[in-house]
Order: structure tokens, then sequence, then C-alpha cells
DNA sequence: TAGGTCATGATGCACGTACCTCATATCTGG
DNA sequence: CCAGATATGAGGTACGTGCATCATGACCTA
């Protein structure tokens, strides 16, 4: 049984008195208004730090009399993580409504730098105060994305980072810490090595690149006696899959597994079965979606490591939400996992 | 790109004149006030649904100048996952602060099912709007669950559901698909049969139950070789949890499997150890904690099943948000997941 | 028909913040 | 030392809802 606090929250009322200041000049700090000199606004922010004040985001809303804007940019094309991320959005729309979010989805051609940077730069900070975007380490985009901030656009990456870029947040799972536990489950499942081959969708992907680069420093740390072959980008595309996985599967008639980092995954199992080794070849693949689902039970994909778009999307909400006013730090978010599926514990 | 809604959202004014009455007589009827005839009232729903209205929360609670008061009731005792769950609730007291909600814990006797009541009992509605508690099906429970939802206070389920009471909400996994999951390990791990233990920490506590059922009724319909022996209680104690283990391994030479769908696993782990015999019997647990951690590690533990307790928390205290105000439906909640852990997954 | 009860309307203040205007205080440069 | 620029203060209104008060009208009953 703990106290209940009878302290009232601090209010700007608070931090003028405590600052000895005016309403006005709160104000103008608070809302980095110009007409306040250095020293009166240290004093501010000092008070601020010393009562613990923190500005109420529903009152802040509610004044403005406006929602908070937010933009999610979203792949287009045949991959299905991508509209099950959509989807999810979606789903989040009502209830964020009801938060004073006003949420809006984007959808642009998969890899398509220049069109992303478009969609960036045609974002209007009266109208768009956060964007969320799945994007590829391309110099276009982050200088897009760069811009976007200054203009007062905060900006954060999903699924794939983009580090060194003004982003003020990542949201996604460890994909290096993906690549290992994919090499770990493979290694297990093939103790005698074997050829793997490897399947990425783009290596501009950051997400990409980092489970490739995982996946090769376990397996060559814990099972030296697998083999890699590839990787080979497939471009997250359905047919492209399809055929690299035909070539692989009869170029290697001693193949023993197949890593898909990347999307594809329809192509993929339809390849499989129809090469008829479907089962006898170990397969891991990435994101829980309708082709992965089939796989999984036909026998076709072994295991399936996923990313729970739906949390992702909830967090980067939650995120978008407490980064919008200016709140320095980072914000409190769960870390999102990742979720490891067999046939039997299909969701 | 979708278009920008232009509509201001719904206000009460907005209701207010489609109903074709007074802004008084719409707050009576949202906040339940008498005097208002059943017609009228009627009339005001129907305005409020045909035009779409949905009450700002944030400006409610805002002008109430009060927080959302939220009571977790969480067992003590040695089990580390409650205490897993009080860490996180301990977490997110800071953040939902800044949403206006103030959250508390009381930490009761583990399994006490009237000290449990007690602490219902005491609940004012006027300083609680919402408990969440964790509980076992017992009848005093249940008539406490009802008395404070007749009081005024939303009571929502966590971890362990209890059906057939006025609580709003349950949040946690599905039981007996964490159940079925456990046997269908179980069953792959031990191909030629066995005999499998199973161990709970009390089968009042629904989760306890339905896992049970979910593993019985997976096993024989899938496994009909292994052989179940109990389930025995371990009231989710260290100690006790450890005798009965002890004396399970000493009584049965050719114990295939432990299956301890409870708590008290730290006490599970020192007699597998003390008995060397860890790693040479199929064990699944539930819940990642330090102990589990250590036997998943070491060893001794195959599998862990886990319910996020973070997760759990984050969801209660939506819910409780969605909830407080009225909303007369289910809110929206992502399930929570069951995790599946081995030595390699980690987190 | 007078007196009472009940349903409803009208209105105003409060909550914490944003943003505006206007007045005054303080500084700066020549 | 004064004009002009800049910094600060004072105070108001608005946002959407909760809650209180008071007035009015309808209806019932003795």
């Amino acid at each position: 049984m703990n106290e209940i606090g009878l302290r009232r929250r601090a209010t700007v009322h608070d931090v003028a008195r405590a600052a000895g200041v005016s309403l006005a000049t709160v104000d103008r700090v608070l809302n980095s208004r110009p007409g306040v000199r250095a020293a009166t606004a240290e004093k501010v922010e000092a008070a601020i730090a010393e009562i613990g004040f923190q500005r109420d985001l529903s009152a802040s809303l509610l004044a403005r009399a406006r929602d908070l804007k937010l933009s999610f940019i979203i792949p287009d094309g045949s991959n299905e993580f991508m509209a099950s991320l959509a989807d999810a959005v979606a789903r989040r729309v009502g209830p964020a409504l009801a938060d004073r979010m006003h949420i809006e989805t984007h959808r642009i051609r998969a890899l398509d730098a220049d069109a992303l940077a478009r969609s960036l730069d045609a974002l209007d900070a009266r109208q768009c105060d956060c964007a969320v975007i799945v994007a590829g380490e391309e110099p276009s985009v982050q200088a897009a994305v760069d811009n976007a901030t200054r203009r007062g656009i905060v900006v954060m990456t999903l699924v794939s980072d983009l580090p060194g870029t003004l982003r003020r947040h990542f949201i996604g799972i460890d994909n290096a810490a993906a690549g290992r536990t994919a090499a770990s489950l493979m290694g297990r499942f093939l103790p005698d090595g074997g050829k793997v081959a490897v399947i990425a969708g783009s290596l501009h992907l950051r997400d990409h690149s980092d489970r490739l680069e995982g996946f090769r420093a376990a397996l060559a740390a814990e099972f030296p006696a697998i083999e890699i072959i590839g990787p080979i980008e497939g471009h997250d595309e359905r047919s492209e899959t399809q055929a690299i996985v035909a070539e692989l599967l009869e170029r290697h008639g001693d193949l023993a597994g197949l890593y898909n980092l990347g999307a594809g995954n329809s192509g993929l199992v339809a390849a499989l079965e129809a090469s008829k080794r479907a089962g006898a070849i170990r397969v891991i693949a990435h994101e829980l979606t309708d082709p992965t689902r089939r796989g999984l039970r036909s026998g076709a994909i072994d295991v399936v490591l996923d990313q729970n778009p739906d949390g992702e999307i909830r967090e980067a909400i939650a995120a978008a939400r407490s980064l919008a006013l200016g709140s320095s730090g980072k914000p409190v978010t769960d870390p999102i996992e990742i979720g490891i599926f067999l046939r039997d514990n299909l969701r």
C-alpha cells in the first residue's frame, strides 16, 4: 500500500513562480518563441528541471485545437509484410483519433529511393508533425530525412534504421540478433554442415544487411561446417525470388538449407514445392504472413522469425506522441521482440 | 495518399444541436446524472450514434482536474513472475502520469483469497477508477469483484481470468493454447513416449487449470504414448516445488519429462541439479525470470513459455484508459502473445 | 387552483496550455 | 542621455468537458 500523492502536478504557473518570471515568458521558452534572453531562458529551464514540470500533452493539444498529424510512408508492391504493416496502421486510425492523433498512410513504390525522398520533401510541417518511414540507406533519402527534420518534422524510421541521419528514433527489432538466431537454429538443424543459400531483398536495406551480418558472424563462430552461398538479391519480389530459388535448387543438388532474410516468400514456397524438395531442405524465413503461414503448415518452411507489425505500429504511435512536443530525450518504448514461429505455435 | 479530414470532430455542442436538446441535458445523459426522461435520453443517444460523437478523454480528465486512478493488486511472495509484473507496473508509473493516470500497486499475500477480497472491498470508487487484479477462482474474490463493480469501479483481470463475474476485461495469454504448445513440444521431444510429470501452482488459478486442460487434450490427441503423472500443486512456492520435484525424481527413475505450468522454478531447477539428472529430462516451464533463464542456460530447462509482463501491463493501462469513461464495448487491445524461449533466443 | 415535484434550459467557471495584444521595463548604440 | 530596439509582464480568449446554480415550464395531486 503506497501513499496517494496529494501534491498537484506542476503547471506552467508553478514554473513561472519558481523561475521568478511571468507566464508569458515561460510560454515563450516552452514553445521556443523569440524574444527571450539566453539568461532568462536558462532560469526557466532550471525551474522546469527543479520542480519537475511536465507539460500536459492533452491540454496542450486541446489548446491548439488541433490533432497531432502523423504520416506513415510504407512501401507498396507485392511485399506482404508491408501490407500487414499498413493494415496495422489502419487498425489504429480510429483509436488514435480519440487521442487527438490524425494518422494518414502513403504507399510508395518499393525500393524507390527517389519516390520516398519526394514524398518526404512534400510534407508540410504545418500539416505533419511526424513522419514514420520504412527506408533503405540511399543518399537521397538520407538527405530528405535531414531536410524534413530541419523543417520541424520529427522523422522516425521503422523496420529498417537510418543511422547517421537526423531521424529521432528507430522502431524495429534488433536485426543482427535476428540473423544470429537464424544461424543458431540453422546450425542445430544441420549438425553435419552443408550448403546454405542466403537470399536478401536489397543490401541497401539496413535491416537486411544487419541480418546478414549477424547470420554470417554466428555461423562462422559456432558452425564452421556450414558453407554460405550468396547472398543473392531478390528485391523482395515474388517472381524474382521464385526464379532465384529455382535456379539455386537446380544448380546445387546438395543444398541443405535456405535462409531468406527478405520478403518474396510466396515465390520461395512456390519454387520449393515445384522442385519436390520442399521438406528436405531446412528453410528459415522472415515475417508471419499468408505465404509463410502456408509454408509452415505444408512443411516447406521450418521456422519463421517475426517482428510483430502491430506492436511496431503501436510503439511508433506512442513514440510520436511523446516526441511531438519536443521532449528532448528518447521516448520510453518497449523493445520489439523477435517472435519465433514453428508449425505448432502459429497464431 | 488519402484525404485529410477537414471536418471538426464532433463535440457535446454538436450532440445537443443534433438531438434538439440543451447542453445541460447532453451532459446529464453522458455522465448518467439523474433528471432525464427515458425518451429524452434516447434522443441524445441516437444523436451521439448518428454523428459519431466520441467524448474527448483528455478534455474530460482535464475538466475534472483529476487523474485516472488505477490500482494494481499483485500477489507477493517468492513468485518471480509476480515480481516482474510489479516491476513492469513501476516502470509505467512515470509515463502514465504524463497521461493523467495515477497508478498505485498493492502487494498481497499470494493465494490468499480473503486478503484479496478485503483489498478489493477497501477500494473507494472516488479514489480508484479501475482495479487490475491477479486472482484465483475463489467465491470470496468473485463476490468482491462483483461488489467493486457495483460500486462503480472497473475491474479487470490480469494473467488469470474470472469468467462469470462482472469483471470488464481480461488481459493475458490464451492459456489453453500455451498448454497445447507445451504438449506439442514435449511430444516431439519424446518420440518414444514415457512419463511426464505435471506441476501446477494451484488449480484454483484459472490460468493453471486452462494450461493443464490444453496440455492434457493435446497430448491425448497427438501423443498417446505419453503418460501424465499428477498434477501436483506446488503453490507457486520455491521450497514446496523443490520438495515435490525431488520426490518425483526419486520415485520415478524413468521420468522422461516435466512440465511446470506454475511458478516456483528456482525450486525446480535446484531439485533437478541436485539429482544430477538435469539435462536428461525434458523440462518445460513458464515465464522468463531469473531462475528460468539460469535453467535455460545450464540446460536444466529446455523451453520456457513466456507471457511478456511488460506487454500485459501496457495493455492493462491502455484498456483501463479506454474503459474509464464508460465506453460500453470491449476495448481494442493487442492480444498478448505466447513467447517461446530456448537457450538460443534468450533476450 | 395553489403548491409541489420533476424535466429541461441557460449560463458561468474551472481545468492546463496556446496564442494574441498591449503596455512597460531594460538594454544598446551613437 | 535619448531614441529605438528588445525583453518582459499583464491579461484576455479559446479549446472540450465537468459540474454547479438558477430559472422556467410541464405535470401531478390534494
